[in-house]
DNA sequence: TTTTCATATCGTAATATTGCGATTATATTT
DNA sequence: AAATATAATCGCAATATTACGATATGAAAA
């Protein structure tokens, strides 16, 4: 179907699905790395980075956006693009508790 | 095109999209909490847990498997899953690393 | 050997994602 | 006002993902 049952799972764990998506494609850790590398930051550099279309990056960065883990600051006739710190601590924070969680102990070796 | 441009990435990008495709959907989420919650390895009890058919359980297990994050040990008429400790650890690096990349300055404010 | 059980795989349908060219929107510059 | 520059959005094509019923597989149990 393509179409992920939300219902039947927690909110907490859709949420980590989301903040996981984020990283699930190659071009947005890019994005990604690039805006934390530049501490200033980074607009349609990344077009010229990654070797993507403008509209190809520009959908990356609106996914992000709905994930929330950037922000950009419209500075025409260009955009500022950041981490949103909140979102990127939220992320730290699940990815931390969820891969902590495990003791290293499997019981089928 | 549906069809990631995995060649113009470098390889530690495509490994932390692929490790965090693990994390992308609710279910794999559920099923990863659930492998760690009981000890003991679960195996079709997935499929009571989830409100998913066998077949979708399945195929995200296989999917699990192919990320090399779980394994899964033949024990007819059943298979026990578990965590894959080494890749585990491999995420748990990963992203920790990416995380912690960033120290919580953001520019546009 | 036939049944039975648990799981994998196949086939299919529906929706999502990735990518890009073309266009649009917005604001500055000339 | 017209031209320019940057980025968002539209429309499209191709591939991927999610989900499930049905079937196949493989080994134990009857």
């Amino acid at each position: 179907m393509g179409l992920t049952k939300t219902e039947i799972f927690t909110a907490q764990q859709n949420r980590i699905a989301d903040l996981a998506k984020a990283f699930a494609h190659p071009a947005r850790v890019a994005i990604l790395q690039l805006l934390i590398a530049r501490k200033a930051c980074v607009c349609g550099d990344l077009v010229d980075e990654l070797e993507l279309a403008q509209a190809t990056v520009s959908q990356h960065l609106k996914e992000l956006k709905r994930i929330g883990i950037i922000h950009g600051e419209i500075n025409p006739p260009r955009v500022c693009y950041c981490i949103n710190p909140p979102v990127w601590e939220e992320a730290r924070q699940a990815f931390g508790a969820i891969l902590g969680s495990f003791d290293g102990v499997s019981c089928c070796n």
